[in-house]
RNA sequence: GCCUUCAUAGCUCAGCUGGUUAGAGCGGUUGACUGUUAAUCAAUAGGUCCCUGGUUCGAGUCCAGGUGAGGGCGCCA
């Protein structure tokens, strides 16, 4: 039996078994939202029903103790789930006190360092059943799709692309890179099954200390044979919408828990706007407007909104600080205020980071050189204008990568393609078409300066039976991220491994 | 690697131009209250102000160095 289950059991005598997660207490009744994993149910406690002994031992209860409560279930909308239980039986499993993480707000390191409780709150669950919804639907659609998933490796040999940003390993005396992408296997499984994808996990050790990025992900990786970069594209945008909807559907709870505006999703059933790396580069320069907006006047717009919001704040700070020093306030309103002060303070700080860092994104999208690649500032910039992602493709060949195919009709330009999420997330997406030809492969590995020789696999699969083939990556912590709307990635997995963290 | 912000009670923070015995809320403990949703109310315990050195009659506050953390850039999903 569990919360989930209890509108089956209106009147009904039932067992839940779960956390004490909240408690709270008058002289005859003793108020317990019980935690069971699936969801919660306030339990109600009476001298009456339950005798001296285990009403007592029910007050003694601390936060995060286990317990099995017996009772009837009691319909009432004004609960959260709706239901509570009228107890008639407490047994307890273990009495926990002085749980560290209470229902008071608290900072990131201090909840990072107790990440093994911290998953136990309502946010961290709501977080985590979001994950598993994502991860079950991207296997959905690509079963669906006929995908096969098969793994790559995740040791490997050799350091494809330089080995700076690669965790080396000891295998049996030689040294061995931790996988950073499956993709060359992928290629190479996809010429065996046609469309396959990986899931897996991926690591590097990029000393990148951002909201974005984490040492070890998980990433998907689809590849395909017999598709160019228009029907990649094609896939990577119903394959987004499906994962989207799918969630959209099934975690409304969670998704109310994180208190995300949904609407900002369901624009998820748009066509995703589509533009070169010419036009790109166009808009993020303010040169071409897009949607009637343009890109330097909407940073200026947003810098000249988030100083009159900290101005606001201040204000707003200073009234409350002066009504408590005032005197003559109940300490329940003072309680309130200083909360509320306490927020205020939290959004203060952001938005003075927000002020020290918009300046430098607008100037480095004014001084954007044609023929970089976009940074994350950039990224940032340019999705400021849409509410749903965009793709960008044909890159300037030089800043991609050497196994990506270049435009037969435009030789400058290689079939690459990145997706950015809105709400500033970022490349949550990067594919294209790979390369056919053994030639040009080998002078692009020649350019590269990679060792020709650990490439000899890869080439063998443009010597029997080369065809025009795509796919993509796409890092699950980021796509959890855009769709939960949280602030920084390592909220998005278990146990998050980032620059400078390895515990718990 | 570079830039930037920060470190005070178990937790979240206040502490002004350096000045007597360092404060609040939450959490803990004790008590009050039949219905609370981070309950409320009263009382109570709880401190190496990150470390080292310096300036000063006097440093939580100023200066230098160190350590740890947040965020941004580069790099990327």
């Amino acid at each position: 039996m569990n919360t989930k289950q209890l509108k089956h059991h209106i009147g009904q005598s039932i067992t839940l078994k779960g956390w004490v997660s909240n408690r709270r207490e008058s002289k005859t009744v003793v108020f317990i939202n019980l935690r069971d994993g699936q969801g919660v149910c306030q339990c109600i406690l009476g001298l009456e029903d339950l005798g001296d002994d285990l009403f007592n031992m029910a007050k003694s209860l601390g936060q995060e103790s286990s317990v099995s409560i017996t009772g009837v279930v009691i319909e009432d909308p004004r609960q959260v789930g709706g239901f509570e239980l009228h107890a008639t039986d407490l047994m307890v499993y273990q009495n926990a006190k002085d749980y560290p993480i209470s229902n008071k707000e608290h900072g990131v390191e201090f909840l990072i360092d107790h990440r093994h409780l911290w998953l136990r709150s309502r946010r961290q669950w709501a977080i985590m059943r979001i994950r598993n919804c994502i991860s079950y639907a991207i296997h959905n659609f690509f079963q669906k799709e006929g995908f096969v998933q098969m793994d790559a490796p995740i040791f490997t040999g050799n350091a494809a692309e330089g080995t700076t940003d690669l965790f080396e390993t000891d295998y049996y005396g030689k040294p061995a890179y931790l996988t950073q992408s499956g993709q060359l296997y992928g290629e190479a499984m996809a010429m065996a099954m046609g469309k396959i994808y990986t899931f897996g996990p991926t690591f590097r050790a990029e000393k990148s200390k951002t909201r974005r990025h984490l040492s070890e992900f998980w990433m998907i990786e689809p590849e395909m044979a017999f598709c160019d970069i228009f029907e990649n594209m094609d896939t990577i945008e119903s394959f987004l919408r499906c994962v989207v909807q799918e969630v959209l559907e099934k975690c409304t709870d969670e998704l109310q828990v994180l208190n995300r505006d949904t609407t900002q999703l369901e624009t998820i059933s748009k066509t995703f706007p589509r533009f070169s790396y010419d036009e790109a580069v166009e808009i993020l320069k303010g040169e071409k407007d897009v949607n009637g907006q343009n890109s330097l006047l909407t940073i200026q717009q947003d810098i000249e909104d988030t100083s009159a919001r900290i101005e606001e704040i201040r204000k707003d700070i200073l009234e409350r600080e002066a009504a408590i020093a005032a005197g003559g306030m109940k300490k329940g309103a003072i309680n309130f205020n200083q909360n509320k002060i306490d927020t205020l303070k939290q959004e203060l700080k952001q938005l003075e980071e927000d002020l020290r860092n918009l300046p430098q994104w607008l100037n480095s999208a004014k001084n954007f050189e044609y023929g970089n690649d976009f940074g994350g500032s950039d990224e940032t910039v340019l999705t400021r204008l849409f509410d749903c992602p965009i793709m960008i493709y044909d890159w300037p060949h030089e800043i991609k990568a050497f196994y990506m195919k270049r435009n037969p009709e435009d030789p400058r330009f290689a079939r690459g393609v990145d997706v950015l999420a809105p709400e500033g997330y970022g490349e949550i997406v990067g594919g294209g078409e790979r390369e056919t030809s053994e030639e040009w492969l080998v002078e692009k590995i020649k350019e590269h300066q990679l060792p020709m020789d650990v490439f000899q696999w890869y080439l063998d699969l443009r010597r029997y039976g080369s065809v025009p083939h795509s796919g993509f990556g796409l890092g699950l912590e980021r796509l959890v991220a855009w769709i939960c709307k949280l602030d920084h990635v390592r909220e998005t997995i278990p146990f998050p491994r980032y620059y400078g963290r390895l515990e718990p």
